[in-house]
Order: C-alpha cells, then sequence, then structure tokens
DNA sequence: TCGCTTGCCGAAACCGGTTTCGGTACGAAT
DNA sequence: ATTCGTACCGAAACCGGTTTCGGCAAGCGA
C-alpha cells in the first residue's frame, strides 16, 4: 500500500461522460464576468481580504450568492493546501462501548462541518500501525486539513505523529502531556465519584469498581474519580474490590465472578463501562440472584442495550452528539489558526435512574451465606 | 445552507503555516526532471495512454514508485471532476437495525477504498429532504465520485436524483424498478423462509410473522420469503399472525402484545429485526413464561445485544463488514465505466442457533389458557 | 529515392481557483 | 503645482496535474 506501482492501472482510458446531463457548475469566472471584474477581484473579495473596498466586496457577495456560487474545494486546495476536510481516522480492532454511538458522534460532527462547507472523510484501519500509515496517507494526499482523535490513549502515537508534522488535530479525551493539545472531554471522573456517593448515601459500604481498559487515558481517571467518591464517603477503600480492563460483557462476568467469590463480596458494584456491567448480569442470574435486590449496580455510557436489561442498568448517558458537534467545531478553529491550549472543553454525564441499584437488602456477610448456597444448588447453564 | 453569504468569513488572513515542518511533497514535475522528460509523458505514461512506449511506461513507473510519487488526487480532479472520493450520505432519522454495524460497514468500505487509493467522504442527514440536498452538495462540490446508498426503500428518491444526474451508485438492497441500478444484497427472504421451515420442522403450526418497516424494500421480500416457508411446510397462512413496522424494541413489544392476545395465540414467532424480537422477551417474561421454551423465537441480523438476551436470541447473521466490501468494489468498478447491470450480487444470510427455539411444549389451546392465567396474576413492571 | 503513415514524445493550453506584483487614480502634504 | 502615499483593482504567474495539438524520426511501400 502506498507506492504507485501497486495500485492497478485502469483497464481502459477513462472514457469521457457520455450523457453529462449534470448542469455545468458556475465557475469564478462566471461571477468575474457577470460584474465586469477579474477572478482575483472577486477571489480576494470573497476571501476577505482588505485591499478590497467594502462597497466592491458586498457586490460581489451578493451577486455570487444570487448566482449560487460555490468554489471547488479541491481548485481552492490545489494552491492552499486546505482541503476543508475533517478526517476522522477508527480503529477497529479495539472493541469499544463507542460503537453503538459512532452513527450520533458521526451526526455531531456532520451537521457543524457541513454547516460551515466542510465534509468528513473517515478511514477505518486495524491496529495501530494501520492507523498510523493511513493517517499518513491522508495527509500526504492533503485529503483533510486536521484530525479529530477519538479514545485518547494513555501512550498515544497519534499525538506524536501530528505533533511532528504540525498538523491540527483535537481529541476526544484528554491526556497526559497537553502541550499543544485541544481536547473535548466528559468528566467520566466526576460520574464515578457521584456514583459512589449515591451507593454510600443509601447505606452500602462496600463498593466495588470494575474499570475499563488500562491503556485508555479515561481508566485512570476514573479510578481517580471513584476514590475520590470512597473518600468523600468516608468509606475506606478496599484494594480487593478494585478489577481493570473489562470492557465487553464476557470480561464483566468474569470481575463479577472473581468480586462474588470474595470471602466478604461487594454489595454494589460501578463498572466503568456500561457493556461490561451486563457480564455481571450473567454472573449474578446464575446464582438465582436479582440484581438491584441482592447487588446494586451502576454503569457508564448509557449503551441502549442497558435498558433492555433486566433490570434496566443504572447508568451516566453521555451525549455524544454533542461531543461530535463540538470536536468539529474546535477543529475547525483549529484549522483557522486558533491557539490549542484555548479550545479545550469538558462536560459531564447524566445519571440514569433505571432500577438497578437499591439499599442493601443483606450486608456481605449474609450475601456471602447466600452465594455460597445458591453456588451449591446452581447449575450452570446452557 | 448552501449559498455563499450564509458561510461566515474567516475572521483574519488565512496566514500560512509558521513551521511547515511537513516534508514537501514530490510532484510530477519531480518525476520528470529526474527522468529527462516532460510531466504529459510522465502523466501519459502513470494513466497507461497508448501513445507512450511500453519502454517508457516501465521506466516511468518504476522511478515514480521508487520516488513515492503518489498524485495529488484534487490536483487531478480539477481536469478530470473525479476526486477518487465514494459518498455515503447515512440517514440518522430512521431507527434501523444496521446502526450497531455501521463501523463493520464503514470497516469494509474502508478496506477496498484505501486499497485502490480511495477515500471515502461520509455525512449524515436527518430526513430525507436533507439527506437528497447533502447529496446534491457533495455532488455539486464534486467532493464525490458516486454514492453507496445503505438501505434501500421501496420509493427511492435517491435514485431518482442520481439517475437524472447520471451519477454512478451502488444500492445496499435491491430495487423493484433495477434500470440502470447496481446492488449487493444478503437473501433475507431465504432466512425468513428458513426460519419457518426450522420451527415447522419441530412441531410448530401456528407460527406468526413481525415484519419491519414497510417502506424498505426489504420488508416485501421477507414477507414473501416467510409465506414461501409456510407454503412449503405445508402451512396455511392465517393474516392475524402477521405484524408490520416494528423496528425498535418497543414497537416488537407492542405487535407480541397483540399476538399473545388472540384467542390461538402463535406458539413461535419470526421476526424480521432482532432489535424488534428483544420487545417480545419483555412482554413473555411479564407473563411469567419463558421464551424458548413457552414461545419460540427467530429473528434476522444477528444485532450483539441478542446475546445478551435470557435465552440469547436465534438469529440470522449478516456479514456486513463483506457488504461494504463488495458495495466498495463494485462502486469503484461502476464510477470506472462498468456496466451497472453487471454488478449485481445477493449473499445468503447464516442461522445462528443461541436457544430461543425449542418445540412446542403446549398447544395454542394450553397456551392461551395460561397466558390468561398469567394476565390474571401478572404485575406490571415498574 | 521520395512521400506517407505511424509511433512517440514535447510544448503549451487548460482546469478553477489563489496570490504576487504593478499600476492608476485620488487625496493630502509640501 | 508638484510630490508622495494610499486605496483599489487588473494582469499575470502559479498550484499540480491532464489533455490537445503538433512535430520529429523511423519504417514502409511505391
Amino acid at each position: 500500500m502506498g507506492s504507485f506501482d501497486e495500485q492497478r492501472l485502469p483497464e481502459r482510458l477513462p472514457e469521457r461522460q457520455p450523457a453529462g446531463r449534470r448542469r455545468p457548475r458556475i465557475t469564478i469566472s462566471d461571477v468575474s464576468s457577470a460584474l465586469g471584474l477579474t477572478k482575483s477581484t472577486v477571489s480576494r473579495a470573497l476571501n476577505g481580504y482588505p485591499d478590497i473596498s467594502s462597497t466592491t466586496r458586498e457586490r460581489v457577495r451578493s451577486t455570487a450568492a444570487r448566482m449560487g456560487y460555490r468554489p471547488l474545494s479541491h481548485a481552492q486546495a490545489i494552491r492552499t493546501g486546505r482541503a476543508r476536510a475533517l478526517g476522522l481516522v477508527i480503529q477497529i480492532d479495539d472493541h469499544d462501548a463507542h460503537r453503538p454511538f459512532l452513527a450520533d458522534f458521526l451526526a455531531g460532527i456532520s451537521f457543524v462541518a457541513s454547516g460551515e462547507g466542510w465534509t468528513i472523510t473517515v478511514a477505518t484501519a486495524d491496529g495501530e500501525a494501520a492507523t498510523l500509515a493511513t493517517m499518513r496517507r491522508l495527509l500526504d494526499e492533503h485529503k483533510v486539513d486536521g484530525f479529530i482523535l477519538p479514545r485518547t490513549l494513555v501512550e498515544d502515537p497519534r499525538i506524536a505523529l501530528l505533533r511532528s508534522q504540525d498538523v491540527p488535530f483535537v481529541m476526544f479525551g484528554r491526556t497526559r502531556d497537553p502541550a499543544g493539545c485541544a481536547w473535548y472531554d466528559i468528566r467520566s471522573e466526576d460520574a464515578m465519584a457521584d456514583a459512589v456517593r449515591r451507593l454510600a448515601s443509601v447505606g452500602h459500604r462496600r463498593i466495588a469498581f470494575v474499570n475499563g481498559g488500562g491503556r485508555y487515558q479515561y481508566s485512570r481517571l476514573r479510578l481517580d474519580g471513584f476514590r475520590r467518591g470512597l473518600a468523600s464517603a468516608g468509606v475506606e477503600e478496599d484494594p480487593r474490590l478494585v478489577r481493570s480492563d473489562a470492557l465487553v460483557p464476557h470480561e464483566g462476568e468474569e470481575a463479577a465472578e472473581s468480586l462474588l467469590a470474595l470471602p466478604r463480596p461487594p454489595t454494589a458494584v460501578v463498572f466503568a463501562v456500561d457493556s461490561a456491567a451486563l457480564g455481571l448480569y450473567r454472573a449474578v442470574r446464575r446464582r438465582g440472584l436479582r440484581v438491584g435486590r441482592h447487588l446494586s449496580v451502576i454503569g457508564y455510557d448509557g449503551i441502549p442495550d442497558g435498558n433492555h436489561a433486566d433490570p434496566p442498568l443504572s447508568t451516566y448517558a453521555v451525549d455524544i452528539r454533542r461531543a461530535g458537534e463540538r470536536l468539529a467545531r474546535m477543529l475547525i478553529e483549529r484549522i483557522r489558526g486558533a491557539d490549542p491550549e484555548r479550545l479545550r472543553e469538558t462536560a459531564p454525564a447524566t445519571f440514569i435512574d433505571r432500577g438497578s441499584i437499591a439499599a442493601p437488602e443483606l450486608g456481605p456477610g449474609d450475601l456471602a451465606r447466600l452465594l455460597a448456597a445458591g453456588r451449591a444448588t446452581a447449575q450452570p447453564r446452557r
């Protein structure tokens, strides 16, 4: 991939469109000749150059609008190097929770972009190396003017690449080394802290935490938030109640199993990722117990599947469409030269109570006995 | 949206990139001067024109490859009108089942596109009018050379638009008026027929069908497939057992409710859409009954949530990544001039047995009595 | 040997914009 | 009245490719 010889040539000559019913575009020359000006004047007028009188500028602008003139972005790009396109490279190998929200995310980006006359170029890549190669290719061909980076990693090679090439970018998610970085992020750490406080306020004292992927920056923040919640509720942290790297139901199930097997199991579990929380339901159901009654659970992400669980999963919803909107807006400003340090924004997640939490019915000791009994009689399904 | 005056001007002049650490691109002039040829010769050699000797062609091609030359697509586009970009406009207002698969779909498209040196331009639009306007804008600005149309409708205005402008396109889903249309599609009608036969083969005689959105072309095909399955199983169709327009769990739940309220309820239900089938679980659970034991269910789509249902939903999985791959390949060929009638392909869905079907434990009469009793004692949740 | 085709490539126009460089007209300063 | 600076716009180069046109040389038949 990359060099020319690997691209196969067209087998036949690219013959002219036979039935070009497409009405001819209006070019800058059409506008200029209609006004009796030169195209250089029209160009500068439309681009707001100061050496065009304001009367001429207005005259040009109004007739251009009336004629329905829109500059051809790639004709501009050939000179300016700007394609008016935002780049988004999605790494498909990591099964993260945002996949179901991709459409919303795109909707947000697209809404802002097309409002400004920009377009979105997306690509997917399998693995980190392919992601970087794809980004390089898009830059090489001047296909995009900047990137939106989903899922900031703790060590993110994309940032290094873009920094070295001096390419504008905005990140979905904060980073540790913030130099030259613009970002939008949800304060999920606050959600984690809030979750702990909610559970503590109805009486829970043994609260477990199942974190997400360690390579993602957010997992550090969420663990911090969980601890902050414990501290503010006056509960001492028990390291045996903390798990990590649970992203999918299966992994969440394993984490739940190991927690429920403890001598003093938790009466409530906070998950950093909804999708993992769904795995806990299976573990609990297998023991003949019920989520929300015997064991309280709170998730994070607001995935739709959580609504179909029994009982539906209480969680923190993220407005991912708005994230897309803000990120697109910020990237455009960044490309136009705005200071990245000024382009930093965070927003809260909103709690959705669906019934998977309640006051603890049993103390940890009773629960342990019940679990032991359940384990004895539970028949493993399928 | 659209005319020039509504786009705000840059507040400051677009100043030159201050620290352009980006290494300069290799242009066609670099290649030509390195070879002692003119750029016209290099261009024609690389594009396979016949008036270049094969020895020169090879010489040009190898040094171009060695120098890492890649033509700038928008520099070509300005003359050829081709941007080497595939267009995909996603209509976000319809909550259809393929949203969770969007990433896979994009992955398939992106895989072949970037293999050929093409890119993907995506946009989202809210509503049919906005979809058409967006497509028009992309065409107007020559941003894309053709479109992949997801979710073919029975009456599809996109087809009319593209036909009238003579723009290449391929559809995901067949259409009724196939003139000039290329498509890829899954033979979901065969899946529906197969579902009926499977249910009939274990003893079911009262088999209901809950169809998807009537505006989509696939719903006609799937209803036909359901009927074909009944016929081949020797079961007469009962119109009271057919519902339609169930796309989301809530709608599926309503359909299930009305089916279970029948004097002679079905013992098995075939859903055209997985997501709607999940709604049936709620209706069944509310009556204290169990899917797979008292009522058999088969869905279609293979959405991941189906795996978390209790019991997991048996369904037909669709390889959506492959659909993306094939559609991208076909669109590129179509843009290169291939005959659309030659670009038509269908593929089967594959059955996944997860345990939501079984032999009928009760006849319809017993089931009706059980349902009546359940209704009496059932406490509506929440 | 001459003329004519054919193969092959160079020169230049072109695509639709942007940007540089001058040049003119005008008002103000001397 | 001359000079000078400034505001404003035209002319032309330029970006990186593609495509048209024409011309040279070799090959061919007469």
